[in-house]
DNA sequence: ATTATTGTAACTATATTAGTTACATATGTC
DNA sequence: GACATATGTAACTAATATAGTTACAATAAT
């Protein structure tokens, strides 16, 4: 199975949080409007996310602070907490026929590289910071409203 | 969402078929008794496998013949022919809200993030061949036999 | 006190995947 | 050529995962 839109929709979540933090009241009603989701989906995942030691929120209060600094927070920091760490991106078929030469090996062959490519892709993952996708949006935002100004 | 076992049964499919060519008939029946599924979902398989040009069949006959060197065919290869060029590891929430900083531009963002892991990955299938994995079953299987072997 | 908000459980709707049934079409053997 | 066996594929069913909803207790803020 494909990852779920979690990770995505947690690090939506983040980035609306660092960029309106002060500016709009960070309730789960404002986060969900920019997500397109509900409240309780937004806050489902602010509680994986606080678990992870991400976020702090204070339960009755609408004012959620990262717990890090956002260079400090990885993709895959985001990944493992709303994902946990034993989701993985390829899946093993775990009831091959144990007798046959192909089906009581294949299992063992394949983790191995599937473990392999699920590293490489995870290793970018660890990369690339929350503070980067936050740039990222801030430089896209400005070019659109740079093309709009421009008649 | 995960990548199916779409992906580990055809690579189980090719695997048997090369090591038990000439030593069992195969049938869809077979290869479906060593990946413990059905024939029905067998058949799906090798026929999503002999669009993409790495299997041949014949229409009544239970002889299916890989169709290059076990060395020239990747797991990527099966992946795209199982899973198709689209599908991809991460999934984006499509419908975020575009009026938002966030909602209007993340989108964009994590495509570009979520591309260059994706192909990390996928640069690890692509160096796996079918030889690779094949050997691995080989050699895992002579294993078992010599630790049994050792009263 | 009252209103707004979070945190969470339980349920529903939807989508994907795997498996099943059915059958037309082809092969291979007698 | 008839018959048994096999493939190829469509249509349906079952199982599972995900997203979304409803409901409500607990907390915060005024």
């Amino acid at each position: 199975m494909r990852i779920s839109t979690r990770f995505s929709d947690s690090i939506h979540i983040l980035a609306f949080i660092s960029i309106y933090k002060g500016k709009l009241p960070l309730t789960s009603e404002n986060i969900a409007g920019s997500v397109k989701t509900s409240p309780v989906v937004v806050r489902r995942l602010m509680s994986a996310l606080r678990k992870a030691g991400l976020l702090k929120t204070v339960h009755g209060s609408a004012d959620p602070q990262i717990a890090r600094p956002l260079d400090q927070i990885s993709l895959y920091d985001i990944f493992l907490a709303v994902e946990g760490p034993k989701r993985h991106l390829f899946t093993i078929d775990e009831k091959t026929a144990p007798e046959c030469i192909v089906g009581g090996n294949i299992q063992a062959t394949l983790a191995d590289y599937y473990h392999q490519a699920e590293v490489a892709a995870e290793a970018k993952l660890v990369q690339f910071k929350l503070a980067d996708v936050i740039d990222s949006i801030l430089v896209k935002q400005a070019q659109k409203e740079a093309t709009k100004e421009r008649k």
